[in-house]
DNA sequence: ATAATCTCTACACTTAGTGGAAGGTCAAGT
DNA sequence: ACTTGACCTTCCACTAAGTGTAGAGATTAT
């Protein structure tokens, strides 16, 4: 199928099937004659593969570590397991970082009146 | 002073103090006849505010908003409350969003065993 | 005078795409 | 056969917030 429909039945755009193409992540099966991609179910299960695990904020190059292991039957899930856990590891960091900001923002937004005289806390607090 | 020793009374990288100039962010107070960028102590206090502003997450243009605001005698607190708090919603959401994944990803990486074998609930979930 | 350090501008690169321009291709309708 | 419209192609520029590097000029220390 041409770029277009293997957009449509992954859910992606069409801009980003064919950025994925250019990088070399998700490759069309073979381009026609005048150079149209086209997409096998093979590869539409690549992007569709893609698809989820950038949905986990796996970064593109984690991506397509993933997606060698996924084509790899001698693959062991230590490797994949351990690509994961560096990947939690990011994750649970991040999200600690957004507890502390949304903790200490929070407190500056309650102290904060919020009325037109000029005094603020929270300008007080970055100057 | 000049930029080197702005930035490290600000604990900012040159490279970003001058990136901070070229967008006009924080200015230099003036130029030196050779071009070098000088840097007052107020252009030092802006600086500080700076980078305590984007220490929260704060986009550039937030911290453009809120420098003005920081300037401006005649604010209102209502104002800064409001970049704040839409900054808040933002984080909040990010948060969420993050503990979402992690919970998932953990159950993921708890359910696999991560030994020699290639059988991965990772990959298949991915799949 | 010369060497070391500091600074300047300008350019490229980063992530993961997105938007648009200019042009080629394909199927359907007239 | 011709045209229209939808779809496809490549290429370039842009996003956020800087960072790295190159080549050149300025300042400071020896």
């Amino acid at each position: 199928m041409n770029i277009g429909e293997a957009a449509n039945q992954v859910g992606l755009p069409v801009k980003t099937v064919r950025y994925y193409s250019d990088i070399g992540l998700v490759s069309p099966s073979y381009r026609s004659v005048s150079g149209y991609r086209n997409y096998d179910s093979d590869a539409v299960k690549k992007l569709i593969f893609v698809k989820r695990a950038r949905s986990f904020n796996f970064s593109i190059e984690d991506c397509r570590e993933l997606l060698d292991l996924y084509q790899d039957k001698n693959r062991t899930s230590s490797n994949v397991r351990r690509i994961a856990k560096e990947h939690l590891v990011k994750i649970q960091s991040k999200e600690a970082e957004l507890k502390n900001l949304r903790k200490e923002l929070t407190h500056l937004v309650n102290t904060c009146a919020g009325d037109d005289r000029p005094d603020c806390p929270i300008i007080d607090y970055f100057s």
